[in-house]
RNA sequence: GCGAAAGUGGCGGAACUGGUAGACGCACUAGACUUAGGAUCUAGCGAGCUUUGCUUGUGGGGGUUCGACUCCCCCCUUUCGCACCA
């Protein structure tokens, strides 16, 4: 045997992935007879290049690849491309490429990215979204989905982004502007294709309890996306007119102390209320004014409550009361229905509202704790209590009146329970070119006619050459003039495209069998895999994305594509990499480029401290001295090796009893290390403490090596070969190469995870701490197996502690089996 | 404003269900080897002090306990999410 003095990372790295490339070690089959583990995770976006971020997020997800399959396990670990999207078209306008070419260029080149990190992905599962050998099973799953009644096409005023050049769904609008270019959004009235996930609101609610192995941060999140309100809804007729307003309360209990109607600026039946009447200019410039406002408004503050009377009343259908019906700026038209009943003492709008105009203030659920005098209150009182001015609901507690009011109105056939969500139906339709096309033709005849199934795909025209024409659709006239399916008539395609978070709804049921040709779900396959084991990804798609894959997955369930309810059965949200304190940006100028770091320490290294540095879920300051550190120790593991290798040519079998101390100290860190690392990955995949764990292995084993004259070399072998199996999941080049080089026959692929032995494991002296009044005065040397009573007794016989009590006598003794005894004195 | 999470050496971070605070790594200091070293090895490394040792110390203040980074109350700071949701 003869390995190479030095750790030459490249060569090694080279070597390695070439071979993997070769034998392909980790294509995966279906097979029944052995447990699955599907880790996966979140396929990037082919921007160009491999950022910090991804050499993060894939560096945790093969650690756990590689560790379930060293347990035996059969792992499903694939990789793909999220491949259509703006930056492509931008790129196409900018340098003048076709996005298609752009696309498939900055695949290849992060395909190499990520196999020099030397990732253990099934390649041959590779999918790109972009391919119509992937989008026709999206677009067939859409004509399924418009037959089952889950999509329907409506005019809306949309959230438009004017840079983009389309729509956006209201997910996508954060504080106003853009997700993408940042830039504000605008409202514009025109028709989209939607999909209904509030058909699914209850359930996606419901299942949030089943995702125990979710961060309940993102959980909460979604619940509060998802913002279920039940209350009742309840007409309020108007005075002197056949119309009624409907508003929706969660506060029913409180409908005897409205004082007055606040409506949306846009809601439909304002410009019937004023027709004619002499507010009419007034309300007319107000819904200007406040449209114009609420475009530009800032987010940072809540604008003052405004409003004004329309001239009209309406009546509480519990009193009878005639209340004045307003216009107010804080009535959103997207949630409930536009219209809000006003009850300024338990509703802190409704208050200032009502302190802002000199509207009357009537205070109806009192609590137990204070008086309420609307004369003098200075802020709404949401507390429960009991009814009050509430005629016969007088003195029933407010919880219990919320039913019966409820009930009173349902009897009386003007209110019923009603059910709202925040949640909106899904926008999907886009007006640019780089997505799949929404396969549906429109006749002027037949209406929206879906393209008959062995149509499909609708190739997005001009991806055939470079010089493609990749206008949006509605520009492409050839591409729009078809004829009509059902009638033969001229016809006109549908020009929208899809956005393209339909792509990465489901793109993890589609890797279990990706190149099949029958459907979008081979379901034995799928039936397999699913669901995904360990989903591993930012958190900045915890709503988004995680939010649509959970209803792409109900969906396609029920289409009787997939028999799961939840795609993710465990989420890790892994955090930032920062450096310097701040998130890596071009104009902050702090961005470690990933390849430069690899050519200069090697993918080994580099992963070595992308997991070293933190927990996955924290963030990750990136210290460029620390991944020195990280190399530093690997060249010492890979000189030990060299040091060492003798220990490998002879079978030695370690026979506890006969071992030395210090070998035996030796073994029984390696079992000790073997159980430490096992749990730190088990319990949380906190890679960081697993590899300190290692780390100090190895420092032991050196001190070890210093201090012996002679360490037995069955030992060492055993702490060498375990040191190398714990660390091939994170540094594979590395452990194989030195397995391979110290005479193993087969790859650490084929070796199993260590268990650790008790026995070995076991601590024969423990070092027990003696505290007098809880302050450490002194420490023992005892047997592991010795009696508390015994202990207690040397503890006090101690020379040091007898020095510290003096005279005092203890007034209580505490012993902590095996780890300490207090004195009290 | 509401909600959640987090505050531990010069830095990244450890500490299991309340039981030796600072594992491991980085940086730093001293020494060894060396023509040299950003290589390697050895030792030290929270702060203070009257330095075989003592005192103090986990954002601040209080409390529970024999004992608190850990549990409870109040406050401060940071990060993230939501933001007129009726």
């Amino acid at each position: 045997m003869d390995i190479q003095e030095k750790y030459d990372f490249q060569r090694i790295e080279n070597k390695w992935q070439q071979r993997w490339e070769e034998t392909k070690p980790y294509k995966t089959h279906h097979n029944d007879t052995r447990d699955k583990y599907y880790v996966l995770e979140m396929f990037p976006y082919p921007s160009g290049r491999i950022h910090m971020g991804h050499v993060r997020n894939y560096s945790i997800g093969d650690v756990i690849a590689r560790y379930k399959r060293l347990q035996g396990m059969n792992v499903l670990h694939p990789m793909g491309w999220d491949a259509f999207g703006l930056p492509a078209e931008n790129a196409a306008m900018k340098h003048g490429v076709h996005p298609a070419s752009w696309t498939y260029d900055n695949i290849d080149y992060m395909r190499n990215q990520l196999k020099a990190m030397g990732l253990s992905y099934d390649w041959d599962r590779e999918l790109a979204t972009c391919n119509p050998k992937y989008y026709k099973w999206e677009q067939l799953v859409f004509l399924k989905m418009l037959e089952k009644g889950l999509i329907y096409r409506k005019e809306t005023t949309v959230n438009w982004c004017d840079d983009c050049q389309t729509v956006l769904a209201r997910e996508q609008v954060i504080d106003g502007a853009c997700w993408r270019c940042d830039q504000p959004v605008f409202p514009k009235t025109m028709h989209g294709w939607f999909f209904k996930i509030t058909d699914y609101a209850d359930e996606l609610l419901d299942d949030l309890d089943k995702l125990t192995g979710w961060p309940e941060k993102v959980v909460t999140m979604q619940r509060n996306w998802i913002g279920k309100s039940t209350g009742l809804a309840c007409d309020f007729q108007i005075d002197g007119m056949d119309d009624s307003i409907t508003i929706f309360t969660t506060r029913p209990d409180t409908i005897h102390g409205v004082t007055f109607m606040s409506l949306a600026v846009e809601h439909p039946l304002v410009s019937k209320l004023i027709a004619g009447g002499k507010h009419e200019q007034e309300v007319n410039a107000f819904i200007e004014t406040t449209i114009l406002e609420k475009q530009r408004s800032s987010v940072d503050h809540e604008p003052e409550k405004k409003g004004v009377f329309t001239g009209q009343y309406c009546i509480n259908p519990f009193t009878g009361d005639k209340v004045p019906i307003y216009v107010a700026n804080f009535v959103l038209m997207e949630y409930g229905t536009g219209a809000v009943m006003a009850v300024p003492a338990h509703d802190q709008r409704d208050f200032e509202f009502a302190r802002n105009y000199s509207l009357p203030i009537r205070v109806v659920v009192q609590p137990d704790n204070k008086e309420l005098d609307p004369d003098t209150m200075e802020e709404a009182s949401t507390e429960p209590g009991v009814l009050v001015s509430s005629g016969k609901f007088d003195g029933i507690d407010s919880e219990r009146a919320k039913q019966q009011i409820i009930a009173h109105a349902q009897e009386h056939g003007f209110g019923k329970p009603h059910i709202t969500y925040r949640l909106r139906d899904w926008g999907i339709s886009r007006q640019r070119y780089w997505g799949a096309p929404i396969p549906i033709i429109h006749c002027e005849d037949c209406g929206i006619v879906p393209v008959p199934e062995n149509e499909l795909p609708v190739v997005l025209p001009g991806t055939g050459d470079t010089n493609g024409n990749h206008a949006p659709l509605h520009q492409q006239e050839d591409f729009y003039t078809t004829t009509c399916p059902k009638c033969g008539k001229p016809a006109k395609r549908e020009t929208d495209t899809m956005d393209t978070f339909v792509e990465s709804s489901w793109y993890f049921i589609r890797y279990t069998d990706p190149r099949f040709t029958e459907g979008p779900v081979e379901p034995q396959a799928a039936k397999y895999w699913l669901s995904v084991d360990q989903y591993i990804g930012g958190v900045e798609h915890a709503i988004l994305h995680l939010l649509y894959s959970r209803f792409f997955t109900k969906v396609l369930r029920d289409l009787g594509y997939v028999s799961v309810d939840e795609p993710f059965t465990n989420l890790l949200t892994q955090g930032m990499v920062i450096k310097d304190g701040s998130k890596m940006s071009k104009s902050k100028g702090n961005v470690v480029d990933p390849n430069e770091l690899i050519d200069q320490f090697g993918a080994d290294t580099v992963r070595l401290f992308s997991l070293f540095a933190a927990p996955p879920e924290r963030d990750l300051d990136w210290n460029p001295q620390g991944v020195e550190g990280a190399s530093r120790f690997l060249n010492r593991v890979y000189r030990l090796v060299v040091q060492q290798q003798q220990c490998f040519n002879e079978e030695n079998s370690v026979k506890v009893d006969e071992l030395d101390e210090t070998s035996k100290q030796l073994f029984r860190k390696t079992h000790q290390t073997i159980a430490r690392v096992t749990d730190s990955i088990e319990a949380n995949f906190h890679f960081n403490t697993a590899i300190s764990g290692i780390m100090e292995l190895v420092n032991l084993l050196n001190a070890s090596l210093n201090d012996a004259k002679k360490l037995h070399n069955g030992v060492i072998r055993e702490t060498l070969e375990t040191v190398l199996i714990l660390l091939f999941p994170m540094v594979p080049h590395f452990c194989e190469e030195l397995w391979e080089q110290t005479g193993h026959p087969h790859t650490l692929d084929h070796a199993r995870w260590p268990v650790y032995n008790k026995e070995v494991a076991k601590e024969e002296e423990l070092t027990i701490v003696v505290q007098i009044n809880g302050k450490v005065r002194a420490k023992l040397q005892v047997p592991a197996e010795i009696s508390d009573a015994e202990l207690e007794q040397q503890a006090l016989a101690n020379e040091r502690t007898r020095s510290f009590l003096g005279e005092r006598i203890p007034k209580k003794v505490i012993v902590v089996k095996k780890k300490l005894v207090n004195i009290v004195g």
